[in-house]
DNA sequence: GGCGTCCTCTGGAACGTTCCAGGTTGAGGA
DNA sequence: TCCTCAACCTGGAACGTTCCAGAGGACGCC
């Protein structure tokens, strides 16, 4: 355990409490928490009084004090495992507009990837005793999320976990893939190559997936994979690969947003033009997938509805209502822009 | 006050306490609580049997109740006005990193950017008697702020603000325009033309520090500003209302990264090129600019120190080091990238 | 008039810690 | 042997709420 506790506490006027309040209104302090917490059976006259004495002495409730009593916080962690993620600011906001609905509270935190740093924000969020847990596409091990399962109904977004116990919210990762795949196809495109994820957390789905998708549409003979990241690095080193091998491929792809524009970046630098020469598809429909200079097509993973499935999840085992996990699996559409079209008549020789 | 505690607390199996700790090791609480909190005077003996009874009963000291009488959260609060924009995740990393190093738990929040709800995300985080607030660019009104002070110490990121109480942290807006007008000068620009922020916070400054350096210059007779906004349309509007007066501007100076990307789709769209006809420049160096097919020169505010400015300011409160405001200015830098060059030997006439 | 019922209100006991004043022990010195 | 002192330990009182059992009136009914 650390050591911490050096500090005095800060020696700031005390605020009011309940009691301040109760002798101001001139009743007792359990008339005052009746009125605070809306309860019926208190006479408007005293309401009123108790409502006054309030608002004069600026009277806050202390949550702190509550929770202890109710044994609940009304508080949900969340550890997001990278907050820049782009498409990490729509789970939150699906999970922060839904929470806020339902009268929680969200805490926000963060390992910054690193699995150490991941656990210790998740028994950070433990400690607070929060109501439950959210883990988006968290790095940490599965027996982490067992222990925490032990204490607080959790739901892992966006990862696939061995846990047994805990909820999850995953995008249909096999399905994103088929489609990118069969838009290509259906552009007429042949030699359609995949840069993967690597180690990357969905990453082994997407490329079975494009797997798949190219066996089922006959095009086995034509299938290319490359290992690539969920960076612009690794999608520019695979498509590295891809130019340094021969027939070229006419569509590309890519694990990820992120990945398609590095992939975007070598072919521009061997002189080919997306989508004239090749096309390329992206995963995850980011912003930055929108910016009119990138105007990339890619398969759209609903972050916004992960987040909020992934609340409801949470909230139907605190309230009691379930106790089996439940696995949802949101499907993904593909969201069309300029980076792809037919592929090119006569295919561009590299210069 | 809000109707909340319907739901009845969850059933599950009570997590131990620091009694149950203190009766398998065969001590007394108090010592359970000494050795959590790591004071001296202990006997090695005793130190051991209270680890292994914590480690056996999978105890995890509750800091509810330990905030509750210590009256002190060890939490701060940061509300961020916008969970989307990619400059906040630079902020909120400044401030996490900082905070962890200090022993302070950080609690997130947002209002999506609308006053009521971010007034209201501020009262949850007081409710919840958090030791510090951190607002990063807040669109509350000034009193909401002065109020808050009166009982816990505030900081202001990266927003201008009258409330004489709290603390605050910003960028040097004038500097940072200087820098970017500087800079095409000295590529040989003299029509340098801004699109402005609209009403968004500290896009009056970035205009003005313009406006001056275009004087400093001696080029006021160059000076053509138009409004636009923080937003990637914004840009797109303002830089058509460029195109559309003449002689053209060889240089655009936009509030913001989005804004800039904005304007560079409408001169693309009119058939110009960045920057062999016309050059960009953004501001905020977000994660946005440096993709390669965007490639924008950028002011940069450091999003991270900012952060952590604004942390040190509480925790020096929170300390009760100091008491009387400080207002801290953080000096931008800029990032050259392909959106700049030299002027066009012979300005391109609109098709 | 007595009784039951409803409405309104109240005091005390939790909740799980920390902190404080003081207790116990054993060693060492007079 | 007794006293002192340090080292180590302990129980009880907070902290600010909620919740519960029940008190006290007013009222209606028999």
């Amino acid at each position: 355990m650390p050591r911490r506790n050096v500090v005095k506490p800060a020696p700031s006027q005390p605020e009011p409490t309940i009691l301040d309040v109760a002798r101001k209104a001139r009743v007792s302090k359990s008339l005052v928490s009746m009125v605070i917490r809306g309860e019926e059976g208190v006479s408007p006259k005293n309401r009123e009084a108790v409502l006054q004495a309030i608002e004069e002495l600026n009277y806050r409730p202390n949550v702190i004090a509550r929770s202890l009593v109710q044994r609940r916080t009304r508080i949900l962690g969340v550890m997001i495992s990278d907050l820049r993620n782009p498409f990490f600011g729509d789970v939150v906001s699906g999970i922060q507009m839904r929470a806020e609905d339902l009268g929680y509270r969200v805490l926000f935190n963060t390992g910054e990837r690193v699995p150490n740093l991941e656990e210790a924000a998740i028994e950070s969020l433990l400690e607070l005793r929060v109501d439950g847990l959210i883990l988006a596409a968290p790095r940490v091990d599965d027996t982490v999320i067992e222990r925490a399962c032990r204490v607080v109904p959790v739901v892992v977004l966006n990862r696939d976990t061995s846990a047994t116990c805990s909820d999850s919210v995953t995008n249909d990762n096999l399905a994103g893939a088929r489609l990118a795949v069969e838009h290509c196809a259906n552009l007429g495109h042949t030699r359609i190559a995949h840069i993967d994820g690597g180690s990357g957390a969905g990453a082994g789905v997407r490329r079975e997936g494009y797997l798949r998708a190219m066996r089922q549409l006959g095009l086995e003979d034509s299938i290319v994979t490359v290992e690539g990241a969920f960076t612009e690095n690794g999608g520019y080193l695979g498509a590295r690969e891809l130019l340094s091998r021969s027939p070229l491929p006419t569509a590309i792809f890519a694990a990820n947003d992120i990945c398609a524009i590095g992939a975007m970046k070598a072919l521009e630098e061997a002189g080919l033009r997306t989508p004239a020469d090749v096309s390329v598809v992206g995963y995850d429909n980011t912003s930055l997938a929108t910016l009119p200079q990138i105007s990339l097509t890619s398969v759209q993973q609903f972050g916004a509805d992960i987040g909020r499935l992934g609340l409801e999840c949470i909230f139907e085992r605190i309230e009691g209502k379930r106790s089996t996990p439940r696995h949802e699996v949101v499907a993904p559409t593909l969201v069309v822009r300029a980076s792809t079209g037919p592929p090119p008549a006569k295919p561009k020789a590299l210069r």
